[in-house]
DNA sequence: TTTTGAGTTGTTCGA
DNA sequence: GTCGAACAACTCAAA
């Protein structure tokens, strides 16, 4: 078995399948070094560090034992397959090119030897290549996509975690502490782990506590970053499969059908675990997602380069509290509200007019939960580039967007501490209160907290700007 | 083949 | 304060 973004024993096909042989089965993991791979961002190895601690916890309870390889992953399994003498080798799907491209190698391969090579599908609802439009294509519009899965799509029964595992002989394994995972000098993930519990277990928990409850009220709370329970927290349990959607929906489901949670919240809840699906059904179809438009008429989009800009971005000191307040969020514990994100996104790309892959890089590099899929996705659908695109001229107000959704004050004053004291009313722009409001709340504008970087209205113009020149050059052309 | 209706998440302006 | 319209044109999906 060897586990890759699916480290979990619950629901696992690949892992059910090859217990379901009856042989012994070995349980692997691979540091994978091969260079077309995207290397991981230092968020996602922190997580990973704590997932694959946990998977081996939960291996050796039942008497197995996880084996941890560096290395290519063609090299190490032929390696581990002639160790061991396995006759076959069991693993989860994944849909970037670059892993597509060495599983199919691998398969073909293993089953040169005369082994077994089988690969399941572990990540998705239902893969990106089983939903097609009336003509046979794949959806670019989410919707229809949506009435599609809620359509076709049907769980199957629940595949239980093994409760015994037949032993193998030990074999010798790296060391996980060795890798490096777990960031030093500085360790800036001091935050990370009292706000996560990577693993099946803590999946589990969130899960219970989100359907029990908070869905209910997903539809309005999903947009509240100063709720601490507003949103499932899941997303990176899903990131790195110590819990499938397929999980997700069935509890959902029950819990609708047992009266114990609001419909149309929990539909709602659904079609955001769809969005993911939608993304990957991009990725797959759209290999280049994560660098290249998905929409080439925007290669000719006259993107501003501005150094300063993206590290004031990235460093949450732009002067927008709102936009400071995530940009924070996410360096502190790896994760940002979703409504956040977009308001940073659409900061990025419209007021600072930078290319959205300096977003798209800088999120793959710090965000706990990020995926190949729908990080590309979302910043491409973000800055207007992407399939079922925002429209242009939908650029988000930073003032007004606090103001409505951080309804309470609560998520500026906790990441921007330096405006607590302000009035709530001055919260969002600190520069429109006077100088006793300002001298009262102990905020020096300049000093203890930035001037905006850009004016909001000069912003929004010159990015509806950029766009009549993207116009102008696509009729050009 | 042609037609038709629709498309996650917003902002601004003027009545 | 509230409300509706304008903000473009295009692509997609299905009738």
């Amino acid at each position: 078995m060897w586990f890759r973004r699916d480290l979990r024993l619950h629901d696992n096909p690949a892992l059910n399948a090859a217990i379901q042989t009856g042989a012994p089965v070995v349980c692997l993991y691979i540091l994978e070094t091969d260079s077309t791979l995207r290397p991981m961002g230092g968020a996602s190895q922190w997580w990973l560090d704590k997932s694959l601690k946990r998977l081996r916890e939960s291996i050796e309870d039942i008497g197995g034992q996880l084996l941890f390889k560096r290395g290519l992953a063609r090299e190490t399994l032929d390696e581990i397959v002639s160790q061991t003498g396995a006759n076959a080798v069991f693993w989860n799907r994944r849909y970037d090119q670059a892993g597509r491209d060495i599983d199919s190698d691998i398969k073909q391969s293993l089953k040169q030897q005369g082994l077994g090579a089988e690969s399941y599908n572990g990540s998705l609802l239902t893969e990106p290549w089983t939903q097609k439009t009336g003509s046979g294509g794949y959806y670019k519009v989410f919707t229809p996509y949506w009435k599609s899965v809620q359509a076709n799509y049907q769980p199957s029964a629940e595949l239980g975690a093994p409760t015994q595992l037949k032993s193998v002989p030990k074999i010798e394994t790296e060391n996980i502490e060795d890798w490096g995972l777990h960031p030093t000098k500085p360790d800036w993930s001091t935050e990370f782990g009292p706000k996560w519990l990577p693993g099946e277990e803590g999946a589990a928990q969130r899960l219970q506590a989100f359907i029990s409850g908070p869905v209910s009220e997903y539809k309005d709370h999903r947009n509240r970053p100063d709720l601490e329970k507003g949103t499932s927290g899941l997303s990176p349990h899903l990131a790195f499969g110590e819990i499938g959607p397929a999980q997700i929906w069935r509890a959902t489901q029950a819990k609708i059908e047992a009266g114990d949670a609001n419909q149309a919240n929990a539909m709602t809840f659904l079609s955001e675990v769809v969005w993911r699906e939608f993304s990957y059904v991009l990725l797959y179809h759209n290999p280049e997602l994560a660098t290249e438009n998905y929409k080439p008429a925007f290669n000719a989009m006259p993107w501003r380069e501005d150094e300063a800009g993206l590290k004031a971005w990235q460093q949450g000191q732009t002067g927008y509290p709102i936009v400071d307040a995530g940009m924070r969020q996410l360096w502190a514990i790896g994760w940002m509200h979703n409504r956040v994100r977009m308001i940073v996104a659409s900061f990025l790309t419209k007021h600072l007019l930078l290319h959205w892959s300096h977003g798209e890089d800088w999120f793959w590099d710090t965000l706990v939960d990020a995926d190949p899929a729908a990080n590309s996705a979302s910043w491409q659908w973000t800055a207007g580039s992407g399939a079922d695109a925002a429209p242009y001229f939908r650029v988000f107000n930073p003032i007004t967007q606090g103001e409505k959704f951080d309804e309470s004050g609560d998520y500026v004053r906790k990441w921007c501490p330096e405006l607590a004291r302000l009035p709530h009313k001055f919260l969002y722009q600190p520069w429109e209160a006077g100088p006793l409001i300002l001298h009262a709340a102990g905020v020096k504008l300049g000093e203890t907290y930035p001037h905006p970087i850009v004016d909001h209205k000069e912003g929004r113009q010159r990015a509806l700007d950029a766009y009549d020149i993207l116009k102008e050059r696509r009729d050009a052309a």
